[in-house]
DNA sequence: TCCTATCCATAGGCTATCTATAGATAGGAG
DNA sequence: CTCCTATCTATAGATAGCCTATGGATAGGA
């Protein structure tokens, strides 16, 4: 029947986008991130990960440099640039106006 | 650049079965009562739209009939069924469940 | 030694949206 | 009366983005 997507269509590159500024983080670091401070709610299949990751790349949001984690494993590391950075606020503004705008639909007001 | 899309992907079913609570509608009213209630935030293209009202149908969410307008125009006028009703029930549950843990990642919260 | 968790990455399919196009008619402007 | 705009429906094609399914590699614990 309905099955429930993993996260809302579109606010992917949001997401991580958000995660980095805190801290640069490797891949699995990210969707574990968002899994967590979402309280499961959002799931990030590393099918969609890994591709969205190459999007910001190309875009100049993010760059990326391989290290090792601190348990010793080989890990490609991301880290947000200015560009990047910018590019999330825009994000995050539009997303806002939607949600609000999508708010006033779902809501009962009478119109004119 | 970026462009910006004219609604949240995922969201137009739940949009257009919230649009016909209030009372039948045809396929253009529908597209301008969502761009109306958003304040023009919203747009529906019409190659968005139709497709979503033949999703929509071939559910059994919603049913259709031709009827004249009353500017005596010949239209296809929408009625949410009562199946219709419960999915928009539960689209707008989980949508919002989404929203919260969406809100819950873009803030700057610290964690563990 | 085996298993699980960690970590990367891609191919293929599917769904939904956008662009573009097509056609028909009512009513107002000129 | 004719043209133009708004109203109204509908489909084809391209594109983007997410999901499923794989594949591979290694660290560390059982």
């Amino acid at each position: 029947m309905g099955k429930k997507p993993d996260l809302l269509p579109g606010t992917l590159d949001m997401l991580i986008l958000k995660t980095l500024t805190r801290t640069p983080m490797h891949g699995y670091g990210i969707a574990q991130s968002i899994k967590r401070q979402s309280d499961d709610v959002l799931t990030v299949e590393e099918g969609s990960l890994y591709p969205a990751l190459q999007r910001l790349l190309l875009q100049g949001w993010v760059k990326a440099e391989w290290r090792m984690t601190e348990t010793n494993r080989r890990a490609r590391y991301y880290t947000l640039t200015a560009t990047g950075r910018k590019q999330l606020g825009l994000e995050v503004s539009q997303f806002e106006q939607m949600i609000e705008a999508i708010g006033r639909v779902l809501s009962d007001a009478k119109e004119a």
